[in-house]
DNA sequence: GCTCAGTATAATAGCGCTATTATGTATCTG
DNA sequence: CAGATACATAATAGCGCTATTATACTGAGC
């Protein structure tokens, strides 16, 4: 039943132009050689680095990245989930990530959940199957099932944007519930009594809405003040914070103090406010949270609270970063806050 | 000198915790069943089916996409290169994208210029190294050695947010020229006749300096018209529109018109205007370009050009996933023009 | 009853590279 | 100058999967 020894069989698979063997021939030197090259530079003479040099100038050699992660059983490649590049905040971490990283020559794969947390298992199930150097999650909320298959994999876990206290690997971010603290203060602080929080998507936006936890906690906390949340369900925009302030004084016509859990909706609040004549800040102080690209140039200019959303993407580029290199070493679990910046300006 | 036969020689090497073995041995069939299962699911019988997904389940098992794609020859995965996603432009149009492309399963690895256009060639060898199932551009200028590679690399390739005349494969856009014509026909429309456009980083940004170049063109032709252009080298933002706005009024007294190419510079024109108590639109009618989120809400509210970026997104996504679907199929070179909108409102 | 399709499953040979081990060859020792 | 020691280069055996080919196993058809 067992067959016998089976003839020539040869098949024909699909291929790339030009490999590395194509290289080693052009040089006069063997495939190995080429591949020390590139990744020991050092370990080969000056007159074989130039010969191979030149090969893969004349024969204009790629690389091809995926047999190399599948020889090696690691690929250059991290792997980036947030909940959407749309927003700015994610889109500069992003941005400061692949910067650097890039320097690293690591590749960034990206993936948003578009804040459906739910998704978050299957984008780490497709990132691992890369076999990624590291891989980059936003906020400290994940399910039980995504926890075990990143602790399985054993690959560097950096988690971004939020601090708390069950952290996987690596974080990098600050506390949330401090943001929500330092903004009731302020307002506290300029003599304001009756405060609102102006929230948009709290019920998907965990972190905002630890923002306007903290900012009734720190308020209730102070004698004869008063503090509310109103929330719209529409992601933070102008329009939705003009609409916000409309509520807002409706049903509190005697807010003194207003933070928002973005600039946009900030900055939507003003325009409303020089339409409807409310004095920024004598009648109303208004605060936001991002200090995003206008607010400094507003009018009046936007007191604000600055995430070092910058920041936190080189921290955890460098925190890979160092990671990589130390693979051998103890994992040394790193938490990094980042803190932020409050911004006084004209309108409070 | 040759050598005899060598000895039983093992090398240990590093490894997944499961592969596709361990899968088809729990299922009591061979791995080419199991990848069957995956690659063409209704060739496999429902008993075996069954059985792959119990021991999938059961060994949490996770497939290796690197040697899956050495083994194709191909990948899938989708490289993207823009300027940056800092800017909300290509930050949209890389999420419409991304959701797109998850929808076939296929990933996102993104890569940025910083519109330093020099760097694109090696940006585009690294994607290439990926073997991917297509490439997606900014812009139009590449250089000649970056067609090349593509060329040479077969890939789908499509090219974004600009088209004009030399196009590489597939392009989804707009004439950016045809925008500036728009811009400056609304404002003689509005009987202005002192134009000026207020441009930020024209000498990086060709999109925008090929807005304003259009802007001016339209102007000159128009009898009794004046047409300037003003730049600043910063990126955009509302400070810079500001200090335009002042060196506008320095420089041209009697101005009456101003585009923008960017409407973060339109919002700091319009605050400054509001401090210096220049009235929009009675003496100044200003314009931006963008529709970004708080344009619709400003105050006065921003007349503004939006650009289709959620839809060059979907139309490029599409084009990629058609592509891949005819693969076989004469590759047609398609061009979408997404065209855009003038969005009149108060400013002007 | 026996050939002939048609189907489901299995065996096999790489994809292009890395990492380990082996093999020369030049450079030191005493 | 034998013997040891670096050092540079080469041979080799997979990494985990896909795609091709081969082989069982069914029923049909005559």
């Amino acid at each position: 039943m067992t067959m016998a020894a089976s003839k020539p069989l040869r098949t024909r698979r699909k291929m790339q132009r030009v490999t590395i063997k194509d290289v080693a021939a052009r040089a006069e030197l063997s495939p190995s050689t080429v591949s020390l090259y590139f990744r020991k530079p050092d370990a080969v003479s000056a007159s074989a680095s130039e010969a191979i040099a030149r090969a893969i100038e004349a024969l204009d050699y790629v690389p091809n990245l995926m047999a190399g992660g599948l020889a090696a059983a690691s690929s250059r490649v991290v792997s980036i989930i947030v909940p959407s590049v749309r927003n700015a905040f994610f889109a500069e971490t992003v941005a400061a990530l692949q910067e650097e990283l890039s320097k690293q020559r690591l590749q960034v794969m990206l993936s948003h959940t578009e804040y459906r947390e739910h998704d978050e298992e299957n984008l780490v199930r497709t990132a691992l199957a890369w076999a990624p150097a590291a891989v980059v999650l936003t906020g400290l909320s994940h399910s039980a099932a995504t926890r075990r298959l990143l602790r399985d994999s054993k690959v560097p876990i950096v988690e971004i944007w939020e601090l708390g206290s069950p952290t996987m690997d690596m974080a990098v971010g600050f506390h949330h519930d401090q943001v929500g603290h330092a903004a009731a203060s302020h307002l506290l602080q300029r003599g304001r009594k009756r405060l609102l929080f102006l929230g948009a998507r709290l019920h998907e936006d965990r972190r905002a809405a630890r923002r306007a936890q903290g900012f009734v906690e720190a308020a209730r906390n102070a004698p004869d003040v008063t503090a509310e949340v109103i929330q719209h369900p529409a992601p933070a925009s102008a329009e939705v914070g003009a609409m916000l302030l409309g509520e807002a004084v409706h049903r509190f016509p005697n807010v003194d103090g207003i933070a928002c859990s973005n600039d946009h909706i900030a900055l939507g609040v003003i325009f409303e406010c020089q339409r409807s004549g409310i004095a920024i800040p004598e009648r109303l102080s208004v605060m936001g949270f991002g200090d995003l690209s206008f607010s400094a140039a507003a009018n009046p200019s936007l007191t604000t609270i600055r995430p070092p959303g910058d920041l936190i993407g080189k921290e955890a580029a460098r925190l890979i970063i160092t990671r990589l290199a130390h693979s051998g070493a103890e994992s040394e679990q790193a938490v990094i806050d980042t803190r932020f910046t409050l911004l006084h300006r004209q309108s409070s």
